[in-house]
RNA sequence: GGCCCAGUGGCUCAGUUGGUUAGAGCGCCGCCCUGUCACGGCGGAGGUCGUCGGUUCGAGUCCGAUCUGGGUCGCCA
């Protein structure tokens, strides 16, 4: 029995009406938050997006028949309401923004009842995210999700704003594209018309941003969704959104420049903080020496230490043994976490394991300076407090040790010194500490395929002071390429792209692609650069993960309308799903049946 | 694919060393209440403890498997 809203007009969503229309006549519409029955006086507390409203009926006002309506409202029930804005009689609510007026209701029409939600509509929900998700449409309902999606919707707008009046194009590239298997899965779109071939879904527009920049365009960007067909994290969804460009005659601290100013415009016009230009930057060398991770988060320090010297020649069989394999052995400083109680050293130890270290080897150093280690029986004195002086170590202090090749103790270091932070309360998520990380390798050793991989993408340009290295040494070739990472949070990336056919081939040639390899795969591309190309570089922002951390969130369904939970299903939806035979015969393809 | 955590009325949780009719708060339903806003008062309904199997005289509680969700390693050019 649904009423009709004919005859009138919304005036103000809830938080629009303030003390400044007392005396005037509104009409608002929402939801039923909650209603308050006393008897003779009904309150109701009216939300939509903007926030809460209290209506008040009494029949004097509205009349028996508006009255026995109000009675009848419950949670959730969508609802009309003509009436007239009224300082509070009672006491103000401090806690409401419209705290101190109400609407004192002459007409109330229910234009839809609802059924009990399965959970409580409210900020801070305390429901599991499984159920949550099954009815999505009621948590996006929620203040905070309802904040989040707005402010995300603020983030885009200001991209574009900022990005046209600084000379860019937002161009669409296709969805329905080609598979190239060089990095992430792709998810796979069967063609009808083609039998037996398959377009796949864009991991980045990369190739076709760089061709947009040979056809002359300068400056592109898009908002445009991506997908990876791999597995999930509380920063990884299937699909997801990056901020793309491309920029042509440029090079790195030009695309950096633009793109801090960006950060700077979007961090204080949604959330007033002030960004100070320029952003740090550090190589890539650098990052991993001090925090053993190409993302390093700046909000602490507890920098790793290499004391390799220092050891060396003692008689710690895994620290000597590291280092005869060309290794290393490096440390950091838990401040103050000397007295850590031996079962949560062993803990820490289980989580460097994770991370690929046979173990981990610590001092703990006493308020009153004795040293209690793991390994203190293998070490003279004199070795050992060369150590703890070579760590800083002071008296309350907690010191940790890996010693293995560098890939594994930087992993172990960089993973140990965030989740030591992390249970120290470090931090903290209304401190954003921004950080350019430069200068990345051009290639890693691929030990399963047994060959070099682009680390970023086969376009990225090498720096050209190491050119000559891709001959005789590729692994020691660094690259044109960037990270920005906040908060030890990779928020995007890019690079100077390859744009000499020479350069270009002499990296499919480490990567070990054929000629006739590389023209089958990116050949487009390639001959698209023989009819003049502008030096060309850009980047690419994590959408998805720059909300994440502006709203404070720890994973980026919150920020995102309808994600996928960790198997890449929708609870919701439940897609993904069977479909119909005749669907499938049109493609030509059968039910594979695995059982 | 591996490891870790969780799964008890609609929601959030409690459930002692396995022992009679499984509890609480909120929500829900009914009645009452003219200034509430975590409204209040009285009354009421509602669960067999994710699923399957096992141990036992007896299992929410122990064991195994499995499902669901989360975190993470691998993976993510």
């Amino acid at each position: 029995m649904a009423e009709s809203m004919k005859g009138l007009k919304r005036s103000h969503r809830c938080t629009e009406v303030s003390a400044e229309q007392v005396g005037e006549v509104v009409t608002v519409m929402g939801w039923v938050q909650k209603s308050r029955n006393k008897g003779g006086i009904i309150f109701v507390d009216l939300r939509d997006r903007s926030g809460l409203l209290q209506l008040i009926f009494e029949e004097s006002d509205c009349g028996k028949d508006n009255f026995e309506k109000a009675e009848k409202l419950r949670s959730e029930f969508v609802i009309a309401v003509v009436g007239k804005v009224c300082k509070r009689a009672g006491a103000v609510n401090e806690n409401l923004k419209t705290g101190d007026i109400e609407i004192r209701a002459t007409e109330v029409r229910i234009l839809s009842e609802a059924e009990t939600p399965p959970f409580p509509i409210e900020e801070d929900s305390k429901t599991k995210e499984e159920l949550r998700l099954k009815y999505r449409y009621l948590d996006l309902r929620r203040p905070d999700l309802q904040r989040n999606l707005m402010m995300r919707s603020q983030v885009a707008t200001l991209t574009r704003q900022f990005l046209s009046e600084e000379g860019f194009l937002e161009i669409e590239t296709p969805m329905l594209t080609k598979s190239t298997p060089e990095g992430a899965r792709d998810y796979l779109v069967p063609s009808r018309v083609h039998p037996g071939n398959f377009y796949a879904l864009p991991q980045s527009p990369q190739i076709f941003k760089q061709l947009l920049m040979c056809s002359g365009y300068d400056r592109y960007f898009q908002i445009v969704k991506c997908f990876r067909d791999e597995d999930l994290r509380a920063d990884r969804q299937p699909e997801f959104t990056q901020i793309d460009m491309e920029l042509s005659f440029v090079d790195v601290d030009d695309v950096i420049n633009v793109n801090e100013r960006l950060l700077q415009r979007v961090f204080k016009e949604v959330l007033d903080v002030e960004v100070t230009l320029p952003i740090e930057r550090m190589t890539w060398q650098e990052a991993m020496d001090r925090f053993g991770s190409d993302k390093p988060d700046l909000r602490f320090g507890m920098e790793l230490k290499d004391v390799s010297q220092v050891v060396k020649g003692c008689e710690f069989a895994v620290f000597s043994g590291a280092l005869e394999n060309g290794g290393s052995v490096r440390g950091i400083n838990a401040k103050g976490q000397g007295s850590m109680p031996r079962k949560k050293i062993d803990a820490l130890v289980d989580f460097a394991k994770d991370y690929g270290a046979k173990g981990l080897a610590y001092v703990a150093i006493g308020e009153d300076g004795t040293v209690k280690s793991s390994f203190s029986k293998f070490m003279k004195d004199e070795e050992m407090s060369a150590l703890v002086q070579a760590m800083d170590g002071q008296n309350g202090d907690l010191l940790l040790f890996a010693a293995d090749k560098n890939s594994v103790v930087y992993d172990v270091l960089g993973a140990l010194r965030v989740e030591i932070a992390d249970q120290l309360g470090l931090r903290k998520k209304d401190e954003f500490r921004f950080l350019w990380v430069t200068e990345f390798p051009l290639l890693e050793w691929s030990e399963e395929q047994k060959r070099f991989t682009a680390m970023h993408h086969p376009f990225t340009m090498p720096m050209e002071e190491d050119l000559a290295l891709l001959d005789t040494d590729p692994g020691k070739v660094r690259a044109k390429a960037y990270d920005i990472v906040l908060n030890g949070t990779e928020l995007g990336g890019g690079s100077v792209r390859i744009f000499q056919n020479d350069v270009q081939e002499k990296m499919f040639h480490v990567l070990g692609f054929t000629s006739e390899e590389a023209y089958e795969r990116f050949g487009f591309l390639l001959n698209a650069f023989k009819y003049g190309v502008p030096p060309h570089a850009g980047l690419a922002f994590g959408l998805d993960r720059l909300i994440m951390l502006m709203a404070e969130e720890d994973s980026i369904r919150d920020v995102i309308a309808f994600p996928k939970v960790k198997d890449a299903s929708c609870l919701m939806t439940e897609a993904p799903n069977v479909v119909d035979q005749k669907q499938l015969s049109e493609l030509y393809l059968n039910i594979v049946n695995n059982d």
